[in-house]
DNA sequence: TGTGACGTATAAGTCTGACTTTTTATCCCT
DNA sequence: AGGGATAAAAAGTCAGACTTATACGTCACA
């Protein structure tokens, strides 16, 4: 998924983009293009695209007589799932996953309380079978199941908050769901608390009632970062 | 500032983006490189680059044999600084400076909480800075001065929260603020209700108090959410 | 000794043209 | 009509030559 071999170029991308943002280029450090389309054994026109790729990411500036330079941490477009993507895969991804996790509990309730007064039949009844999926695979250690339909439900909150900002947050929710599930130490089942929290929100929203949704989802969300500040002091 | 010319690509991408964002090349649209080269009077390698950058905004998909396909509005990246920038100055302004603030009025009160826990003394001292300049030019239709202090004001809550996802939206938040200044009517003085919340504001964060800060701003975003009904129905 | 003008080396930027690869559409044969 | 060979089209890749901006060192002059 993430590699997709779409060309040269992407290639370099997946080797380089990583090396970038878990610091083995340190912000400041200089590369040269021409260096470094040797050292991956690609023509200088691969190895510019790449860089202008970086560039628009704003993790690296590229001037005249100086090089390719990394660019400060805080200039990184850390919104571009790509970047993000690279990030949950490198070191400072517990770091990462908490940025993202506080992230959700900001924009999540505001979305559920949105989705409450925009959702459509069909979402709501999407959302009712996403959290019966849930229920389904609460037990018994069915975490890749249970995972599916928690990401799908949370898709779909966002997706009809109506507001196109929030939708385009689904891949992110998911990419922290499914990295919590996958790296992190998660072996016993969910926990029955989130669960059932879940089946409320789908009622709720089902039932227009904004607020309702609005604080069961932060609920959830406050467990969300709870759990993580158990599993990483 | 959102035309450095750095370079023929970025000429380009200064065309070609906001055409792409506006509409005026439809999603399903098909541009082929080399037409696109001569159309802008530039090489091949500078035209590839381009598209590139815009592939990575997942703005356009590049495949074999078919062309440069103009990506569905929902696949866009569209918290990319540069894409904002680029739907703000076309056709649907309105409704993206809806979405982006709908977005602050989720995600600046839990900063402001977060502030209010982590700010540093020089950060409070900035805060409260900020609050005086709004006051001092909340008269006499200062609307340059004042935007100033705004925009710098909330840009320190983000930054004071210790969250690097909430602090990138600085740039959002002032593209939102000075978008209003310079396109909206606002021809008058700002909302002195506003300013008070802004002062008392900067007074929870001094305080340590992060349920007051919270609840200050969500009153800060639903006056900024209440104005822009008025304005655009 | 400090300072400013000047020249030079360097690395990115640009262009061109030839070649390769992948994918799609067409055509032909059964 | 269906399926497989074939051709065409567009992106992808590469190599090499040239251009341009600019950091840095040098040297003359104050």
């Amino acid at each position: 998924m993430s590699t997709r071999g779409r060309g040269l170029h992407g290639h370099v991308l997946d080797t380089l983009g990583p090396a970038i943002t878990s610091g083995e280029y340190p912000p400041g450090s200089v590369l040269r293009t021409d260096e470094l389309a040797q050292h991956f054994e690609v023509s200088r026109s691969v190895m510019r695209e790449a860089v202008r790729v970086l560039e628009s990411m704003h993790l690296v500036e590229s001037r005249r007589r100086v090089g390719v330079t990394v660019r400060a941490k805080a200039e990184w477009n850390v919104y571009d799932p790509q970047v993000i993507r690279w990030r949950l895969a490198g070191a400072d991804r517990p770091h990462q996953l908490r940025s993202l996790t506080v992230l959700r509990s900001a924009v999540e309730p505001v979305a559920a309380g949105l989705a409450a007064q925009h959702a459509t039949a069909e979402q709501c009844a999407e959302l009712t079978e996403c959290a019966l999926g849930m229920v389904a695979n609460s037990r018994g250690h069915r975490l890749q199941e249970y995972l599916f339909h928690d990401v799908a439900f949370h898709r779909v909150i966002l997706n009809a908050s109506g507001n196109e900002m929030f939708a385009r947050l689904g891949d992110v929710v998911a990419e922290v769901l499914s990295g919590r599930t996958r790296h992190e130490v998660m072996f016993e089942d969910p926990d029955p608390a989130a669960v059932t929290l879940h089946v409320r929100l789908a009622e709720a929203v089902r039932a227009r009632d904004a607020a309702r949704a609005e604080e069961l989802t932060r609920e959830i969300t406050a467990g969300a970062l709870q759990e993580l500040d158990v599993l990483a002091p």
